[in-house]
DNA sequence: CCGTATTTGTTCGTATGTATT
DNA sequence: CAATACATACGAACAAATACG
């Protein structure tokens, strides 16, 4: 009598789905119907399933049913030393797709902001000071893949720098310029990871439970300039459950296809 | 009727403990209290604490109750470009503590295995060749903190690098001491982060539930050397509710103190 | 050491709400 | 609109872990 039994469901389908029993992509039975096979409660058959959520291996749709997760061969995302490879775009998060995968992207909002805690300290202003914040939604072959917010100073826009404020894509090269109309250089940056669990907007937009038994990832990435000061502050959500990421440094191999088991 | 029940208690005791009414260490309510001043179920209540301990924020000890988790300020890990720094150890994790803590670490366990797929792959060996796996527990301040296996090619050994066998702590050296053995240098490194649901040694080790509530989080580390082969690969599992990783890239300013709140 | 009270963990049954088809 | 399937919520009972006298 050792494991309970919710824990023991979970077991009996996370094998049916590794075997290959249950593909990619298949429902499961409805709760009602492992209620039967299992003899046990519906509730007892939920907890089984809110485990092997977690465990990301199925996600549940309301109205649908229970399917195996598509998941695997989660997206990588690169946050290499510029130096390293060839990664041209320095501040730029980059899918590094061993499949063949389409990258697109929302329209970014832009918005005057006081800074929040967090972005403050980033940024090394007082907390509720003004900042410009750029936020933009990223899809990957259709289904949603991250949140980005960039935070500037808002001293860049009266030194100069009033692109900031355009509601066009310059992300890929806001360092670009800003070296050009402030002389304001990229010197390095910090990237800082944690795992917590989504809000409210997150959890909608990635179509993950509310509930948080799904982590997202939170990546900030502050760039400094060549005086050792914050320029930006970049701040990328992305669901735990169907993401790496890789940090290269030095002199290694490019990597070779591995062909998921 | 906007959020349902459990997720606003979950609101409410997140404030309490946000706000400090209810400081770290402090118990909280016994489900049976919550459920009365709640006017909520038993269940509804033990789902608003499942969200909170997925978030971290409390943790539950059968026979005792429920606790504001202590965690606060988490332990920050940089796996940065030794370049970037002066972080002189290369291939160690190090825990960059603004406070003050104490590492320690459990005895290394030698073990001759066959590789895991997983290994195989990162040490481009085949699957179910021989390996050496040195395995580690690691502390900080006496709590339970990472678990470290590292796995070099048998073939090291096989050319002279005999002391990998040897159930001393060479960890912090043993780049170096491939280097002199065996002229083997690392040349740079690939460092792969995944979020995942701990397995049972880990929820035992760390102390979290073995649910999956709360995630680990994989860092792989691979080593290469000045051929670009790969000579060593590191696994090592932190808990993720409690675990922050840094990664510096270029000439950025130290870290100042933040002073939580 | 034992027994009891307390507290969380597991399981059941049931009812109703909400999203999808 | 109806059927289906998951989401939320209630109430109840017993088990297991812990603390304490």
């Amino acid at each position: 009598m050792a494991d309970p039994m919710y824990r023991q469901i979970a077991d009996e389908l996370r094998q049916k789905i590794e075997s290959g029993e249950l593909r990619r992509g298949a429902q499961l039975p409805t709760e009602i119907d492992l209620r039967e096979q299992y003899g046990a409660s519906r509730n007892t058959v939920r907890d089984a399933l809110r485990l092997l959520i977690t465990r990301g291996l199925v996600e549940t749709r309301p109205g649908q049913g229970t399917f195996v997760s598509e998941r695997i061969s989660p997206l990588v995302t690169t946050l290499s030393n510029p130096d390293t490879g060839g990664s041209g775009e320095v501040g730029v998060y980059e899918a590094e797709a061993l499949q063949v995968r389409e990258a697109s992207a929302g329209p970014v909002r832009v918005e005057i902001q006081e800074a929040a805690d967090s972005v403050a300290r980033e940024l090394q202003v007082k907390s509720g000071a003004t900042v410009v914040s750029r936020h933009q939604q990223r899809f990957v072959d259709g289904t949603p893949w991250s949140l980005q917010t960039s935070f500037y100073p808002m001293g860049l826009v009266a030194q100069g720098a009033t692109n900031l404020l355009q509601a066009t894509s310059i992300d890929s090269g806001t360092m670009a310029y800003l070296d050009e109309a402030l002389d304001v250089k990229q010197a390095g940056w910090r990237d800082t990871l944690t795992v917590r669990a989504p809000n409210e907007n997150e959890s909608l937009f990635f179509k993950i439970p509310s509930d948080g038994r799904v982590a997202v990832i939170e990546v900030v990435r502050t760039a400094f300039d060549q005086h050792g000061g914050p320029v930006r502050t970049t701040v990328t959500v992305y669901p735990a459950d169907r993401n790496q990421f890789v940090f290269a440094s030095g002199d290694i191999p490019p990597v070779v296809d591995e062909g998921g088991s």
